[in-house]
DNA sequence: CTGTTAGCGCTTTCAG
DNA sequence: CTGAAAGCGCTAACAG
């Protein structure tokens, strides 16, 4: 079955009417009668014709495919590797799902990090692809080179993050808001002295989201950020025991937020060393989802980026507008007007988390 | 720079000879003169040009790409999932860079669970894709159906095991073999009363790895493996229940095989709980690795298959295979003949696998 | 070794 | 609404 030499010649003259007029069904034209329609439908399911991609391309239309951009060690280098990168897994899976529903084709590309270079070979993959639509993962979306070299050809460009105004970060992206908002539901709790460990593999973003930290803690009038903050990204050990040594003295962090899955469950693990209850005595809260996390003794709480999700959905706009359908994705016109502040990471409620200490 | 519309028209020209000379020297044909490869190479340096995949492959040669075929599912299908499933990260990442480096492009398609449903939708995307090489993923390399349907066209077909003869099951990725080398490493640390604690999210991959336990129990003559072995893939709970009641009696497992990272690090909370002290009383082994068995205390050892790593290299034959270079990767001559029985599994060593106590 | 001639399968014009 | 013509950019077959 399906033979694999069947055109849209063979179609046409199964239903009796030219290639274009089979064309133009595969292509949703609207210029098609119903009858016409209906032959043609009926041939390309009688003779399980299947549009060939690459000559679809060829005409100078459509290439069916979306471009995602992977800074290279941007995901998970195999087992064992350090974490706080891309979950590319997820994101693969979530991109597939959205492209093939569509009849798109998603294909990943790793760039070097050596700017010019990496722009070089992004113009490469763009010409020898033409992809209709092209996805910049973090921390890609950042260059404005590579966002040029996209829409300087035309080509639709998307990133992680919704974005309210074209040149403003994404919002779901965003990791100053992140350690902001992970900093106000801690002291939503009434939490004052809360201490930071970051861990992140990317020191742009570690940066960031410490920067939103410090920005909630010196609203609140807290000093804790000037004591509390230990950097995980270079020296792990050193990280924990700094975090360690905090927990000993009377006055320390009534609760902490560790930035990547490593760094919560390594926190976790001194506090539970040092007879420090979680989360009555110490709250703990990441930055990062994994599934380990749900298994540990208390399981973590994590408030996280939801890259999948995002991407799936940059893939989604992306077909969208190749489609031309501009009623589809059009903002889900979810109450997102700039009102009820929702927020645009996700939060998995665990145990971990808990009022903070009378004995402040 | 690299503006988007130089074919190999202007190339020809630039180097004053025509398309079909430069179209050798792309595709390295060594019927070429020096002197006009150079000057080709030159121009397409001085002009940036980039072939055009598409017009490539229309060409009715090789379409530089390679697909990977998944079962729905076979990833994690987000974070907080359960494991037991492809580490599609890495594999991505080690097929990415194989492709790459070769030119070639890597893209996936998932497959839905029916199977004259997914054989449709495989052959749809064979003729739409008409990729030089597929690549089946576990479970989908057991597919004859597939298998035919993809080597009927004449297309490269690879698994993640390298085949010793046509129609053997790849020995990287031999689930019972997998089970088989555990056991039997644990029996050469003199442990007898091995437990198996299984948790995969593919039933008949447990049933296998199962399998290759008992076999080496039977073979030792122990008889362990008719108490200690819990079913973890119904319900983990009460796994880990059963496990948990095996620890209690005088005679009990000195050392267990977790199917998954899950499970070992769930063992190793309930050794911990009931004071069972691991690696000195209990050796643990995780038949899956990931990032967090590195940092549970004490480290959990893993032997697991080597799925990035087969995926990569199954790339790499793909696509030597496509070039036509049967001298590329013709059996790393790693002495593979058929004597010392080298493991086709990786083994992570930590710190959870001891002798066996004596109070056997 | 090199150039010429035909398409690959589809889509864009542009006429009917 | 439909068809005819003219390629898209490249590579296989052939001739030189």
């Amino acid at each position: 079955m399906t033979q694999s030499r069947i055109t849209i010649e063979d179609v046409a003259k199964a239903a009796q009417v030219s290639r274009q007029t089979v064309s133009r069904v595969l292509n949703r034209s609207p210029k098609v009668s119903a009858k016409a329609r209906e032959r043609v439908e009926a041939a390309i399911a009688d003779l399980g014709y299947v549009p060939n991609m690459a000559a679809r391309r060829m005409g100078g239309a459509r290439s069916f495919l979306v471009l995602a951009v992977l800074e290279r060690g941007a995901g998970t280098a195999g087992a064992g590797a350090r974490t706080g990168r891309l979950p590319l897994d997820a994101m693969l899976v979530a991109g597939l799902d959205r492209c093939s529903e569509a009849g798109y084709h998603l294909l990943f590309e790793q760039l070097g990090t050596d700017p010019a270079e990496s722009l070089a070979q992004l113009n490469r993959t763009l010409t020898a692809l033409s992809p209709d639509g092209v996805i910049l993962t973090p921390p890609l979306e950042e260059r404005a080179d590579l966002r040029s070299a996209i829409e300087g050809r035309g080509i639709a460009l998307e990133d992680l993050g919704h974005r309210r105004a074209p040149g403003e970060a994404g919002a779901a992206m965003d990791d100053a808001a992140l350690g902001e908002e992970a900093t106000r539901r801690l002291c939503e709790l009434g939490h004052r002295q809360i201490g930071f460990v970051t861990g992140s593999a990317d020191p742009r973003r570690s940066e960031k989201r410490l920067a939103g930290y410090h920005r909630v803690m010196a609203a609140k009038g807290s000093r804790a950020h000037h004591h509390f903050t230990a950097d995980g990204r270079r020296g792990f050990a050193e990280a924990l025991g700094l975090a360690k040594s905090w927990l000993v003295p009377t006055i320390r962090p009534t609760a902490i937020i560790a930035e990547t899955e490593e760094v919560a469950l390594a926190v976790l693990d001194v506090a539970r060393e040092l007879g420090v209850e979680v989360p009555h005595e110490l709250s703990l809260l990441s930055l990062e989802d994994r599934a380990s996390l749900g298994r540990a003794d208390p399981p973590i709480s994590a408030l996280f980026a939801p890259y999948a999700r995002a991407f799936g959905e940059g893939c989604a706009r992306l077909i969208a507008r190749a489609e031309g359908s501009e009623t589809a994705l059009q903002v889900p016109a979810d109450g997102d007007a700039d009102g009820d502040e929702v927020s645009p990471f996700e939060f998995a409620e665990r145990a971990s988390l808990a009022k903070a200490p009378r004995t402040l």
